[in-house]
DNA sequence: TTTCAGTTTGTAATCATTTCAATGTAACAC
DNA sequence: GTGTTACATTGAAATGATTACAAACTGAAA
C-alpha cells in the first residue's frame, strides 16, 4: 500500500482508504475494468462505498496521469493503472482487450515535433486468434 | 449523391433521402462531428428528420464500414466517412481534432500476424501548435 | 398500381454519469 | 493528543445521451 501513499502524496491528493483500494485495484487488475467492475468488486470489501467516490476518484487519478481511461469500446470507459505504454487489442467476438506491448517511435517523433502530445493510445479491433479458431458469430462491438 | 445510391446498392442498403443527406454530410464535413451535431445541421433542411433517423443510419452505415466510429472523446462519439486510413489528434484545450496521415506498417504487420485486424485507430492527445502559442488554459477532455 | 418488408418518426423508457447537500475524516497546528 | 478546517465520501435526485417501441410511411419490385 506505500506505493500507492507515495504516489497521491507525490502529486499533493490526499490520501484516503478508498483511493488506495481503487489504485490498488487498478495496479493488480490488467483487465481494463469499468466503472461498474471496480465499484461491484470493492464493494465486497467495503460495503459503504459510493460508486460517486469511485467517479470523483477516478477523475482525481485520470487528471494526475496516474491511471488512463480507455475509449476503446464505444459504449463504455475503461480504466488502466498507466505503468507503461502499451497499445490495446478489442476482440469484436469475445469483447476481450489484449495488451499490445509494440511501439512505432516514427509515428511519435513525428507527432512530437508538430505537437505536444499527452497521450498515446493505438486501439486496434478484429478478432482474436481464439476466437478466430471457434469461429463465432461476430458482434457489432 | 450518385456516389451514395452506389455505395448503399452496392451493399444492399435500401436507399432512402435520409440515408444519403446523411452519407453526403459525412462525406463533406471533415469535422468528426457528433450526433447532436449531424443532427441539428441536416434539421435546417429537413424540419421532419428524426434523431432516431440519425442513430438508425450511423449504426448501419458503422455495420457495413462506410462510416467508422470515433471514440477519441470520453465523453462523446464521433463520425467520419471512411476514406482513407488515417489517425487523429485531440487539442485538448481547444477540443480540435486534427486527421494526421502517418501510417505506421511495422505495427500494422505485426497485428495482422496475429490477429484478424479490422480497424485502427491512433488517437493522440495533447496542445495543438496554434494553442501551444496562445497558452490558454488546459481543460480535461 | 398494389403490396409489403423495411424505414422513419416521436414518445417513452433506460441507464450511465453528474450534481448536490449532509455527514465524515485526513492533515495540520497547537 | 486534541481541535479545527478544508476536503472527501455518501446517497438521493437530476441530467442527458442512447435505445426501445409502435404507428405511419415509403422504396422497390411485381
Amino acid at each position: 500500500m506505500k506505493k500507492y501513499v507515495n504516489i497521491l502524496k507525490e502529486n499533493g491528493i490526499k490520501v484516503t482508504p478508498q483511493r488506495l483500494e481503487i489504485m490498488k485495484y487498478l495496479d493488480e487488475h490488467m483487465t481494463h475494468p469499468d466503472v461498474e467492475k471496480i465499484y461491484s468488486d470493492l464493494k465486497k470489501k467495503n460495503p459503504a462505498l459510493s460508486k460517486t467516490t469511485v467517479y470523483n476518484t477516478l477523475e482525481i487519478l485520470r487528471k494526475y496521469n496516474i491511471v488512463q481511461v480507455l475509449t476503446i469500446s464505444e459504449s463504455e470507459l475503461r480504466y488502466d493503472f498507466k505503468n507503461t505504454l502499451h497499445h490495446h487489442f478489442l476482440c469484436k467476438s469475445c469483447g476481450k482487450i489484449i495488451d499490445i506491448d509494440v511501439e512505432c517511435p516514427k509515428l511519435n517523433k513525428m507527432l512530437k515535433g508538430k505537437y505536444k502530445v499527452d497521450e498515446v493510445h493505438g486501439y486496434f479491433k478484429g478478432i482474436c486468434n481464439v476466437c478466430r479458431g471457434k469461429r463465432k458469430t461476430v458482434t457489432n462491438n
